[in-house]
DNA sequence: GAGGCGGAATGACATCTGTCATGCAGTCCC
DNA sequence: GGGACTGCATGACAGATGTCATTCCGCCTC
């Protein structure tokens, strides 16, 4: 019997998720939450074979929450189920250690079977999300240009960009210059959303 | 018994709510739609009294969809389920003529409620939603300022965006500017942020 | 009809932004 | 050690953007 967690901060969602992996004879559903605290929470006190986060939540998201997961219960298996993710959020997910990396797009048996093969030490990332993951690449842009494009996405002045790090705002131009170039982009702002989506912030 | 159609491309959450909505003895599921085009087409088959829209869809979204169907299935009362959902949104789906608006975050026993009381002629608009819709009020763009904004949404240039909109770069300039001010923004793509974030684009 | 008001539209001017050439420091490879 | 290369940082210049004063037109009020 596979002993999970389930996190959602959707109570129709997790409801009616819950009572369709109910249906699996082989699973559990043990806890429920609807923040990434209270994930954590839950996950301590019952100890669940695997968690299935959402990756929007309240509090720590779903990639933040598995990464303290696998810090304070190891023996816990994340997982993170998602409705609009994009190539970013694929790759913070398994930096952050997580297992399973599914759409919502999928079945609800699709979900037990994945359940079953996250929880005999498998992995299963979603296809297509691998290969846009894969398509984009490693991002071009230094650390610098990242850091700065990062804090160009919404829409601040040159200025204040260049008070918040501490630059001149003649390099701060300079460096944004440098990315947009390198994202085929035409001004900071298209490069900021480009970058964004490819998840190289 | 109260027919429903149940349109939602998430198959994960379509199944998920069959199943719950399965369960009142008053409600039957008697179609699934995976997309707007998809709804249409089974509203127009099954004839059912409600249908229940995601508002994120592939093709129509949820209330392009509704706004369709209430010219061509009459009879079929709309109402839209949503995860992400702004004081715009909201507003579009009443123009559209949709009885019920409704976040993922009540529990299946409230959907099933709200789905009786629109199929009774009723409306529901989730409180807090309305309250943010209230609160964001009318827009104080003009047609033209709400129309350059939009075109400007994408970061686009101003020469291009005067070109889609066959005016002088300096008219565009100048009802960005008027925008910007109206929205207390710094630059035109904080405005266009705004903006769509009321709901007034 | 006169006057006031607000939106549409434009060009001139000042400011902001992007591009370029340049210098400096660290690293890797002969 | 001497290059070659890469990233960090800056200022000068040109082009894009935002602000302002102004004109024109339709609408409303008196």
């Amino acid at each position: 019997m596979i002993r999970i967690l389930l996190a959602e901060d959707e109570h129709l969602i997790r409801g009616a998720l819950a009572a369709l992996l109910a249906l699996e004879d082989d699973i559990a559903v043990v806890a429920e939450a609807g923040s990434g605290d209270e994930a954590l929470a839950m996950a301590r006190a019952h100890r669940p074979d695997v968690a299935v986060l959402d990756l929007q939540m309240p509090g720590p998201d779903g990639v933040a929450a598995a990464a303290l997961l696998r810090e304070t219960v190891p023996e816990c298996t994340p997982m993170i189920v998602t409705s609009h993710a994009g190539a970013g959020a694929l790759k913070r997910a398994l930096a952050a250690g997580v297992r399973g990396f599914v759409p919502k797009t999928v079945s609800a048996q699709q979900l037990a079977e994945i359940i079953r093969t996250v929880h005999e030490g498998g992995r299963y990332i979603d296809p297509e999300l691998a290969a846009d993951a894969i398509a984009a690449g490693e991002s071009p842009l230094t650390s610098r240009e990242a850091e700065l494009l990062a804090l160009a996405a919404d829409g601040a002045p040159v200025a204040e960009i260049a008070a918040r790090a501490a630059l001149s705002p003649g390099t701060v131009r300079n460096y944004l210059s440098a990315a947009a170039a390198k994202l085929g982009a035409e001004n900071r702002h298209v490069a900021a959303r480009v970058a964004r989506e490819r998840g190289w912030l």
